[in-house]
DNA sequence: CAGCTAACTAACTGTCTGGTTAAGTAAGTG
DNA sequence: CACTTACTTAACCAGACAGTTAGTTAGCTG
């Protein structure tokens, strides 16, 4: 559970980062190495490497070895993950809609300690 | 566009820490106060203040007044936005596999500058 | 071998963040 | 009116983070 909850903030974190997000952006298109990833940021390379080194720590991307390359691979369960966790959201938030939008609408006017749900 | 990127930026970071999180999911099931907010959490008011804040900031939820209180209501919207740049992202990915995955593997043997990643 | 390239680690800096306590504002209630 | 409730703002602190420069490791190449 708490596992869950730490890869969910770590690939959020991850994704809050437009360098990053980049990054994740250009790995969708295809593998690519550590300078091809720097070449579009106006960013020094160990810049580069630790946003790396944060997609990597939360399993957004993967490294292997090639001669003195380190290809980037993007790994898209993780990012699936945090899709879902959206989606899920979303679910709870139309079936709530489903079921209790007419009622809120009812009491909104009504109970003044707050809307509607205490549970 | 840069908006569209702070906008993104605020997002993930705003659902990068679990107690926002918790409040994201549990305005889902319905608008609630502060103090209901704050309920399951060992944590002061004003954390949850600033919590309700970075939340407001990014757009995630709104805040109205009823008396003195001040019930939260959460945005599908922005959490669309956030969802559709992973979906993008997955299209992409797809679309990639799709149509470069057997080329990919036909100079992988072949291109030393990039090298996919070798298996 | 020397020397180049790819990439990393280390150390440092300024800024942002998550949390606190203490004090302040605004509205309902005796 | 004083008092309580609901919540915010201000000031502060420890720790994380984005970025830098400088130096290091690993592998290819002449």
């Amino acid at each position: 559970m708490a596992a869950a909850q730490d890869r969910l903030d770590s690939t959020f974190a991850a994704l809050a980062d437009p360098t990053r997000r980049a990054i994740v952006d250009r790995l969708a298109r295809g593998d690519a190495t550590v300078n091809e990833l720097a070449a579009p940021f106006a960013m020094t390379l160990p810049g580069i490497s630790k946003h790396l080194k944060v997609l990597e720590r939360c399993g957004l991307i993967s490294r292997t070895r090639n001669a003195q390359f380190r290809p980037c691979h993007l790994e898209r369960a993780v990012l699936d993950s945090a899709a879902g966790w959206i989606e899920e959201n979303r679910r709870t938030w139309t079936e709530r809609f489903d079921k209790l939008d007419q009622h809120l609408r009812d009491i909104q006017t009504v109970d003044p300690t707050m809307g509607d749900d205490d549970e």
